[in-house]
DNA sequence: CGGTTATATAATGCATAGGTTAAATACATG
DNA sequence: CATGTATTTAACCTATGCATTATATAACCG
């Protein structure tokens, strides 16, 4: 999975990782405390808290024996990018646009002229 | 992976899916015009877009023996709003806005006050 | 019907994901 | 320095993902 996109979405297609960047949208926390709401054991989190840091969704620092867990936006920054390609098709604004756009082809006498 | 939105990040995080997405942008294809461009066989191909068509990221029609498929905006969209709880973290202009609350709360005194 | 084209399914192999428990490391502190 | 606390790494298991080739199904056409 060498392409940071690939990385990124597998990154984010687990529910617990995902639960835990949730958690770190409200600010900083410990392992411990990330693991705390899951029943899995804390080196599954250990293992996921790995993932999101290769994909760069998260950054680490150290504080003592901690090592407190930061969200980081640039993947997320990437996505969205990439998205953007698509925006014709899930914006619905754009929907409307469109629709419009086929009324007027349509020659629909209903429909404004110019 | 029961839920759609782990599903369609883990439909999205394969690149040669993406790449079927990005030529389903263009317009509708069968299966075989989706296949060439492809190293792998066609088979392989065949699964991919059964595991899009189960994240509902395309539908697929029937004419002769053609199977065209097309994109599906929905899961798109979903995945969107998701990232919209994110905004604040990836948006550069909530950067920006951040930067100046936090500049404000300082009561820095080079900053407009009211 | 028999052959051709388009696609899907079956059987299989191998690598990786995600979990476990047990052991190692890193730091703090009495 | 010995011990406790926080976290990582190792060894292992099972399930799933992605590919292959061979075979089956579906629809068209002479």
């Amino acid at each position: 999975m060498s392409d940071s996109l690939s990385a990124t979405l597998a990154a984010l297609a687990d529910p617990t990782r995902r639960a835990i960047l949730a958690r770190l949208a409200q600010g900083e926390a410990s392992v411990n405390e990330l693991s705390t709401p899951f029943s899995i054991s804390q080196p599954a989190i250990s293992k996921h808290l790995k993932v999101l840091e290769q994909a760069g969704l998260i950054s680490r620092g150290r504080v003592a024996q901690s090592r407190p867990c930061r969200l980081e936006a640039a993947p997320l920054r990437d996505l969205v990018g990439w998205l953007e390609t698509y925006r014709r098709f899930w914006d619905q604004s754009f929907d409307r646009l469109d629709a419009y756009l086929k009324e007027l082809q349509k020659g629909n006498p209903d429909e404004p002229r110019n």
